[in-house]
DNA sequence: AGCACGCCGACT
DNA sequence: GTCGGCGTGCTC
């Protein structure tokens, strides 16, 4: 037989697939997206056939031979590959890593891709005994028979015999344990059984009637709509008509947002049950779910930011529940916004995609802005909540304790008094902020780019993070005059430890990443706090998800100043949709709510227009003003990161990748400018943005460079890494 | 990323 | 005399 070379992905770091002979007993077998085990210097890897030729390239001495082929058909279809090659080429990530990421750990494993269930045959003793031989033990005859022709699945044996009958017949060595495949069984359209739904409004019956007049082809819509307006109802009817076919859903919601009772309200609309996937299962049962998914046995499947990678046998529709929301972006690794693969998949499955949020955004605000979504709102809110009254306070000059001034001191014991609950928001801490004076509210700012400059303590320097430039702290204010300029946020930081002094004798609770980590930490926590066993609440973003406080009626956010003057340009648009989220979950009808904004700026245009015109304005504002700064969603970025245990090291590294940059047309590079966290765990972070009017300005720039970058010397003594249209910038 | 090889310091 | 530190280099 002639020669056959596999060329083999495999879940290393770096940018080539490995060739493999194939032994002349696989070649008939083997094909494209089959995993393999090959051997790889002195381990085995898993990995899955790319490419099959009959030569190749490779000096014959150092090809070696794979030794399994793991499956006898593709556990990625054709267009699952061409989508994980789309993405593996736009995060210019390894192709080996990201089919990696894709597939369960089940199956990065090894372990076998077809469900197995336990099933009963004859053993030679069995065939040779005659039926006849056992007539003294009717039972046990017919079993005999049973399995004659064909072994038989145990589930179904036990509908007409006992287990201890098939002991005994094991025992008498007739009869023995083997696996059979599971027969995929899709019927579920067949079964859906239709709840009661309720009333929908004219908004929603619009939105409904528009989302099914695309459900044939790709096309997307983002679905606007404010906190109680129904978007689950919409999304219930929307897919309706698609499980009625036998297509399947696949939603995604945020990491915090997938409660059990979001699962159920699915499963009693339909009837069905729901495939359900989070980062508390195991790995059998995650598999189940892929396994059921790709066998089309699951109508809907509901999922955090990785279920993106779920197959589907029939897709109908995919919705991205909350899209703004940060949990989609994966933080370390392989970078990709699962949001942003969901346009894509949808794209080549031909399938419509529908992103929800009551704040999207700026980028898929933009889409629909521009015509490239459809764009259905829902304005109008149900139910009778009261809304929550927004106010701010003006912290110049005044006297602040723990990051809280006195008036808003003396209004949270007012509220305690109530008998009510408080929410303190702090933003995450060790940010580098803006410098500020506290006296007249001044923010330093750099005259070229008119955006604030951050501070960095260890170089005792402001940086301004948009173009670059840097200069020597002032020793006052340039405005007023004020000697001792502060950080933003000041004190906010000891805020948890001053609390006790200032409000001694009330129950303090902190919820952040930390604290809430752990399986049911946070729903425990949460359990406690609606009981009433804490009455102040300190928190981050964390506490203001998908999260109802019926007797909070204060909510206090201490530093505002913090986000309209970060480096991080999203940080205003992420406090908007912070303080729509919450305004949306405190309070009840009985109660009224109130909202505190503590900040230098009370007239700052963005919060004056947050606050009287609400999220859907403030984000056509904030638009406008990326816009003209160039910035995303009007341009696009990508940032090296390095970190060294040197600062020099750590920078030098990065200034050789700008120097392979130097020259080229449409492309601007900023930096290496120090991350907004400059150091983490000891080590130097240093970062490098770029960025082009054009997408694809950023991916021919890409192109070649990863390479390049990897022949620097210094490449394997930083720590470096490579996000696409970064969303954060710690 | 792993995993080896390799060449310099404090220990049974 | 060795155990072990992590720098460097390779993996079809």
């Amino acid at each position: 037989m002639n020669q056959l070379f596999a060329q083999v992905a495999l879940p290393v770091p770096m940018r080539s697939l490995f060739d493999y002979q194939v032994p002349s007993s696989l070649q008939c077998s083997i094909a494209l997206g089959m995993r393999v085990l090959v051997p790889f210097g002195r381990r085995k890897l898993v990995g899955v056939v790319l490419g099959l030729s009959p030569d190749t390239e490779l000096a014959a001495e150092k090809i070696k031979t794979l030794e399994t082929l793991l499956d006898d058909a593709c556990v990625l279809s054709d267009l699952t590959l061409e989508w994980l090659n789309w993405a593996s080429q736009y995060y210019q990530h390894p192709l080996g890593e990201v089919i990696h990421t894709a597939l369960p750990v089940s199956l990065r494993k090894g372990q076998p891709a077809v469900r197995q269930q336990k099933a009963w045959q004859l053993t030679d003793a069995g065939r040779d005994t005659e039926p006849a031989s056992l007539n003294r033990s009717p039972r046990q005859r017919a079993l005999l028979e049973r399995l004659a022709s064909a072994p038989q699945p145990h589930a179904l044996l036990l509908q007409d015999f006992t287990s201890s009958l098939i002991k005994k017949l094991t025992e008498k060595g007739l009869v023995e344990e083997t696996y059979l495949e599971h027969l995929p069984d899709p019927d579920w359209p067949a079964r859906i059984e239709l709840a009661d739904k309720p009333k929908s409004n004219l908004e929603q019956s619009l939105a409904v009637t528009a989302i099914a007049h695309g459900s044939d082809r790709y096309s997307c819509f983002l679905l606007e709509g404010v906190t109680g307006s129904g978007k689950t109802e919409v999304y219930l009817q929307a897919i309706e008509p698609l499980l009625a076919e036998g297509k399947q859903v696949l939603i995604l919601v945020p990491e915090i947002g997938l409660t059990p009772q979001t699962v159920q309200r699915f499963e009693l609309r339909f009837g069905l049950p729901v495939g359900v996937l989070h980062s508390g299962l195991t790995d059998n049962e995650r598999m189940l779910v892929w396994q059921q998914a790709r066998e089309g046995e699951l109508g809907i499947i509901i999922g955090t930011r990785s279920a993106i990678f779920t197959p589907l046998q029939s897709p109908g529709m995919i919705i991205v529940d909350e899209e703004h929301d940060s949990s989609y972006k994966q933080q370390d690794g392989w970078r990709y916004h699962a949001r942003d693969m969901a346009v894509v998949r949808a794209r080549l499955e031909g399938i419509p995609l529908l992103l929800g949020s009551a704040t999207p955004s700026l980028e898929s605000l933009n889409n629909a802005l521009s015509g490239k979504y459809q764009h259905l709102s829902l304005k109008s809110r149900a139910g009778g909540a009261q809304a929550v009254r927004h106010q701010l306070l003006d912290l110049k000059g005044q006297k602040l304790e723990f990051g809280l001034a006195t008036a808003m001191q003396q209004r949270i014991r007012q509220h305690l008094q109530a008998g009510h609950q408080v929410m303190l928001f702090i933003n995450r801490r060790g940010y580098a902020p803006a410098l500020i004076c506290h006296q007249c509210g001044h923010v330093e700012e750099c005259r070229r780019c008119d955006r604030s400059y951050t501070l960095h303590r260890s170089l005792n320097k402001l940086q301004c993070h948009h173009c670059g430039d840097a200069k020597t702290v002032p020793p006052h204010c340039t405005q007023c005059g004020h000697v001792g300029l502060q950080p933003v946020g000041l004190g906010t930081e000891q805020l948890e430890q001053g609390l006790s002094s200032l409000f001694p004798g009330i129950s303090t609770v902190r919820i952040d990443s930390d604290s809430a980590r752990g399986k049911d930490k946070l729903h425990s926590l949460l359990d406690e706090i609606n009981q009433g066993a804490h009455q102040l609440l300190i928190g981050t973003q964390i506490l203001a998800k998908g999260h109802h406080f019926p007797n909070v009626s204060l909510v206090v956010i201490l530093d505002v100043d913090g986000a309209l003057y970060s480096a991080d340009y999203r940080a205003a648009e992420k406090l908007a949709q912070l303080i729509t989220q919450v305004a949306g979950r405190a309070g009840r009808a009985h109660i009224q709510g109130e909202l505190w904004l503590q900040t230098h700026h009370p007239q700052h245009p963005l919060l004056q227009d947050l606050l009287h015109n609400g999220y859907q304005h403030f984000a056509r504002l904030a638009l406008q003003e990326r816009r003209f700064a160039a910035l995303p969603p009007f341009s696009y970025q990508a940032l090296f990161r390095s970190e060294a245990n040197e600062a020099r090291q750590a920078h030098e590294f990065l200034m050789q990748v700008k120097g392979l940059l130097a020259g080229r047309q449409g492309l601007t590079s900023i930096g290496p400018l120090p991350a907004l966290m400059e150091k983490r765990q000891g080590r130097y972070r240093m970062q490098l943005l770029l960025q082009s009017e054009h997408r694809t300005g950023i991916q021919q720039h890409l192109h070649g460079l990863m390479s390049q970058i990897e022949k620097l010397p210094l490449a394997g003594k930083v720590r470096w890494s490579l996000d696409l249209d970064p969303q954060d910038f710690t």
